[in-house]
DNA sequence: ATGAAAGCGCTAACAA
DNA sequence: TTGTTAGCGCTTTCAT
C-alpha cells in the first residue's frame, strides 16, 4: 500500500475504503508503527500546544496546568511545557521554533512589540498581560479588583500598619502592567486612602535562595514593626508566615496571600488569599489557543474574577489601645 | 550565499571563512533567522531532551526538574516537560515521536520489555525503577535504606502503633519493584521485626480530590488509633498532617514524610522526612542521558543515598506508661 | 572554502 | 478509491 493511504487513514481523511484502512491498521499494529511529529510538524501541524511556565510563584503554575490540560482533554493536542528562570525570550524561542503549534506564556516582561511579532509566526495567549494587543489573546486576573479585596479586608479587621512584600523591582516596574505592579499601587493606593499613606512599607524578596524570608524578618525587626502584611502571591505568603514564626510571633500577625494554592487551605497554613480561578485560566488559555488554531482571528481577553479566601492567618491587631484595634481584641477574644 | 554554508555557521562546522561567517551572521540578525527545529528534528537532533512528569508526588518533581535544569545548563540541549496523570504510556510515545532526542521518566508501572523496546528508539533514563534492564539507564534512590532509617527512628521514639499510608494498591503491587512497594515492605518488616506485626496497618490514598486524608481521618477514628504515621511521600505526610489537625490531634501523633520537600522545611509544617537528593537525582539523571546521546550504550545505575531529616513532627509517643514510651519521654526532655 | 543536491518522513494536490 | 509526486527546512556528502 502506499504512504498516501496511510497517512489518510491516520489523519481520518476522506477517500479511504474501509478494507483498505483494515489493512492498513493491521499493518500499524504489527509493525509498531509510529508517525514522526518532527515530519508532521515540518509539513503541517505538531499537535503540540506549549506552555512557557515561570519558576516563580510555582505553585500557582500547577492551577495553570491542571486547566490546561482539562482543557485539552479530547483534543488531539498534547501539552508540552517549557521551564522557564531566566528572560524568557529564549525559552519562548526554543518552543515556538516549530516545536508547537501554538503557545501560552506567563512572561509579564517581555516587550509587547516583541510579542507581536511573535505571534505573526505563531498563535499566541499571554497570562497575567494587561496589555490590549492586537495580534494575541490574554487572560488575566482582576488584579485591582483583588488587591483592594485584599486590603479591605486587612483594613476592615482594623490594621493601620500593613507592609506589602513583593518580587524584585523588575516586575514591578512603574508603568509595566504586570500583576505585581498592580497590587502594588492598588496597596499605595489603599493605604492612602486609608489616611496611613505614612506607613507604606515595601519589602521584596530576594535571589530565590532566601525567599522573601530575609527581607521579612528586617520588616519586623523594626521599632514599629507591621501588624499585617500582603504578600504578592502565595509563595510569599508562605516565607511570610515562615519569618513571622521563626521570630516568635506567630499568630501575631496577619498575611494575605494571592492566588489560593492549594497549600493555602491546609489546616496547618490556613491563609487568607485572593482566589483568581487559577484552574479557570489555563482552561481558557487552552480553549483559546485551539480557537485561534481553527482560524480565529480577532483578538479575545478573559479576566478572571477574584474572590478573597478568609482563614486565621488574618486576625483583628492586638490592641495597643487605638479604636479599630480595641474592636479588634474583642473579636481575637472571641475565636 | 548557500544554505549549506548558513547551516555550518549555526552548527559552528568546519569549513567557514570568517568573513563568510560575518556575512551569514549579519544576514540572521537582520532577518530575525531561526532554525526550524522540526526540520532539525527530521534530518538529526532536535536538542530537546523530554522528561514526563506524573502528576502524583509532583512537589517531589520540582526537585527532579531542577537538578535536570541545572545539568543542562551550559549544553545546547533544551528541557521539555510532558505531564501525565494516568497510564503514562500515551505521554512517553508522545515525547518519543521524534520530538526529543531522548528521555527521563519516571513510570514505576509501565512495562519493562515496553521500555526495552522503546529504548532502542530513543535512549531512555528512568527515575524511580529498581530492575536492571539493559537498554537503559535508571536513577533511584535507596528505598530499603530511607524506609528502614524512617521506622527506626519511629521505634526508637517508643512508637510501637505505626501505621502506614501509601498510593493505592497498583503503585505498590507484590513484586512491581517500585519505590512505595519497597517502602512498604520495609514498613511491614521493620513492624514485624520490632514484634509489632499485630499492629501493621495500610492505609490508602484516595482518589486525587481528597487525597490522603480520608483514609488518615479513618485511622485516627479507630478505638486504638496509631501514635505516629509514616507517609510514603511528602504529599501523603501533608495530607496526614491536616488530618491529625483536623482531628484535635494536633501534636499527638507522630508523622515521617518521605522525599524532603521544600515544605517540610517550613516552620508550620516542620516535618520529619527522609531527604533522597532529588535535585541531584535530577542532574544524574540528565547527565547520564548526555552521556547516552554522545554513544555510550553500556548501561549505567545511579543510587541516591538517602538521610534522615528530624523535625518536630515526630516526637515520643504521649507515654501512657509502657517502657518505650518512657524512655521517649525522657528524650523527649532533651529537645 | 563554497555550493549543488539528495533525502529525513510526512501531507496534500493531483493523476490514474 | 488509490497511487504518484512535490516539497516542508534542514544536514550532509560530494563536486567545484
Amino acid at each position: 500500500m502506499s504512504r498516501a493511504a496511510v497517512s489518510k487513514v491516520i489523519r481520518n481523511a476522506y477517500g479511504v475504503s474501509p478494507q483498505m484502512r483494515e489493512r492498513v491498521e493491521a499493518a500499524i499494529a504489527k509493525l509498531g508503527y509510529r508517525p514522526s511529529v518532527a515530519a508532521r510538524a515540518l509539513r503541517g501541524s505538531s499537535y503540540r500546544l506549549g506552555l512557557e511556565i515561570p519558576h516563580v510563584s510555582a505553585r500557582f503554575m500547577g492551577q495553570i496546568v491542571d486547566g490546561a490540560k482539562r482543557a485539552l482533554w479530547g483534543t488531539p493536542y498534547q501539552l508540552v511545557l517549557a521551564p522557564a528562570d531566566g528572560p524568557e525570550y529564549g525559552t519562548i524561542e526554543s518552543l515556538a521554533d516549530g516545536l508547537v503549534d501554538g503557545l501560552i506564556a506567563v512572561s509579564p516582561l517581555v516587550d509587547a512589540a516583541w510579542l507581536e511579532d511573535l505571534a505573526r509566526r505563531v498563535p499566541v495567549v499571554m497570562l497575567g498581560r494587561h496589555d490590549s494587543p492586537t495580534g494575541y489573546d490574554t487572560v488575566v486576573g482582576d488584579d485591582v479588583a483583588g488587591a483592594r479585596a485584599a486590603m479591605q479586608h486587612l483594613l476592615d479587621l482594623g490594621h493601620c500598619r500593613i507592609a506589602h512584600v513583593t518580587e524584585g523591582e523588575a516586575v514591578t516596574a512603574p508603568r509595566s502592567g504586570t500583576p505585581h505592579q498592580i497590587r502594588l499601587d492598588m496597596y499605595r493606593a489603599c493605604m492612602v486612602e486609608a489616611g496611613h499613606a505614612d506607613f507604606v512599607q515595601v519589602a521584596r524578596r530576594g535571589p530565590a535562595s532566601d525567599g522573601a524570608g530575609r527581607a521579612t524578618a528586617d520588616l519586623l525587626r523594626q521599632p514599629n514593626p507591621p501588624t499585617a502584611i500582603f504578600a504578592a502571591h502565595d509563595d510569599i505568603a508562605l516565607d511570610v508566615l515562615a519569618a513571622v514564626a521563626e521570630s516568635g510571633r506567630r499568630g501575631e500577625v496577619s498575611v494575605v496571600g494571592y492566588d489560593n494554592t492549594d497549600l493555602a487551605a491546609h489546616p496547618l497554613i490556613d491563609l487568607t488569599t485572593v482566589d483568581q480561578e487559577g484552574v479557570e485560566m489555563g482552561a481558557q488559555a487552552a480553549t483559546m489557543l485551539i480557537e485561534r488554531l481553527q482560524g480565529r482571528t480577532e483578538r479575545r481577553e478573559y479576566v478572571a474574577t477574584t474572590s478573597l479566601r478568609i482563614r486565621s492567618s488574618t486576625t483583628p491587631p492586638r490592641g495597643t489601645g487605638s479604636g479599630p484595634a480595641r474592636a479588634g481584641s474583642l473579636k481575637s477574644a472571641e475565636r
